[in-house]
DNA sequence: CTGAAACATGACTCACCTGTCATGTTTGGC
DNA sequence: GCCAAACATGACAGGTGAGTCATGTTTCAG
């Protein structure tokens, strides 16, 4: 225990003269380029203190180091990207409406902006934390809205609560694979997005079972 | 010619003597642990030798080096991933069954293997062709299963190639994220498995719309 | 106007790590 | 049993980058 905590005492303030603002601003829009395009490591304190005209010792005026910058830089795209998507989703006339225009801006944000979402990508491996408690927030609101359009009779019933959090966990890797592929890897024949986003939608509304209960093997193979 | 090239000519060879192969099997097995357990970039060569009680340039005798033994391990795993996958549909009696039984499988990869899968992962941020190939390539295969299974009934038919290319991701993401959320990551009331492969299974093969007919899900057409 | 707090500087320290190389030691074919 | 090739060693060169600090400069409330 007691280890020597670097990031101690002195919480995150915002600064109080428009001069500190401006700064801070500054080493933020510097960063964002910095860590989006050349990646966690690869990107430097220097980089980003070069890139915004301001001294290295600045920037430790600002954040306690290069992780902090990093989350909050995170938790930022975050807020963009999910803004962007409710913008998109906003009046879709039933839920599924909604799903379509949420995955439909999802992938226009990342053709938009590719280095933005790598930043999110990344904090997978450079603080675990932080990466779980992304998709755990986005999940909890995501499970919570199929279950209210559920028992609005826009959608299936689940059977309880675990249900809705597996479709929505379904949904989100759904969307986040799709994004990969289309959205950020160009080339080996991507297909135009609406033909994907009908697919996607197809399999999201449907499923893979061949239609109707034409009685077929629903094997219900135990264990 | 003594000009100064890095991993030049001499390509990666088995090693000729017994001696030889033990050592790559223990520098192998080492760089495994360091990887999976410190992450790519926290990992050191240095580590590696260590923990295989090697000398510093015994490694370079195996690997060029670090990003390369990475490389290595990454493909390796995805090996081991999809013959555990294989080996767990294998006797599935249509698609929807083998679509359940590798879920099944994956995610209790995921529940032995954390810091196996957790190597994959990191090759987004280290090598992201790296990453992209060991997508593209299982997508490949998955799409054309999923056409086949399609054809044969065993599933509702897509309208062209994109539908197929397109619900394998899909199903690539769904099992990620799932995986993710209920192997990866334990507490936050993580369900029991099945629980959560039942509600997965259900949305793959049913997805989210209502259903049109009155016919209940419930209803179970024994036959 | 003034002085204390906020902001800014950049050379420097310190820790760490990859890849090399000159020098051994072991192996196994003959 | 011999010897060339394979394997092994570990100190070290060379490089990088995060975070510190003693010393300025600017701001703004009073």
């Amino acid at each position: 225990m007691a280890e020597p905590m670097p990031n101690d005492g002195r919480a995150e303030r915002a600064p109080s003269t428009a001069r500190g603002r401006a700064t801070l601003r500054r080493i933020l829009a510097a960063a964002e380029r910095e860590f989006g395009t050349r990646g966690y490591h690869a990107a430097s304190v220097s980089g980003i203190t070069r890139a915004s005209g301001v001294a290295q010792g600045t920037f430790y005026i600002y954040f306690p180091g290069k992780e902090q910058i990093f989350a909050e830089l995170v938790r930022h795209v975050g807020r963009q990207l999910r803004a962007a998507m409710s913008a998109g989703a906003a009046d879709a006339p039933d839920r599924l409406a909604a799903e379509r225009a949420g995955l439909r801006a999802f992938l226009a944000f990342l053709g938009e902006h590719p280095h933005l979402y790598r930043i999110v990508q990344e904090a997978q491996s450079v603080d675990e934390t932080l990466y779980r408690e992304y998709y755990l927030d986005i999940a909890r609101g995501y499970a919570a809205g199929l279950q209210r359009a559920a028992e609005a009779g826009e959608l299936r019933g689940g059977e309880g609560r675990v249900d809705y959090e597996v479709r929505a966990w379904a949904l989100m890797g759904l969307g986040h694979f799709l994004g990969l592929r289309y959205g950020l890897w160009p080339g080996d024949g991507a297909a135009p997005d609406e033909a994907v986003i009908d697919a996607a939608m197809d399999f999201v509304a449907h499923g893979l079972a061949p239609a109707r209960d034409s009685g077929s093997s629903l094997a219900e193979e135990a264990r």
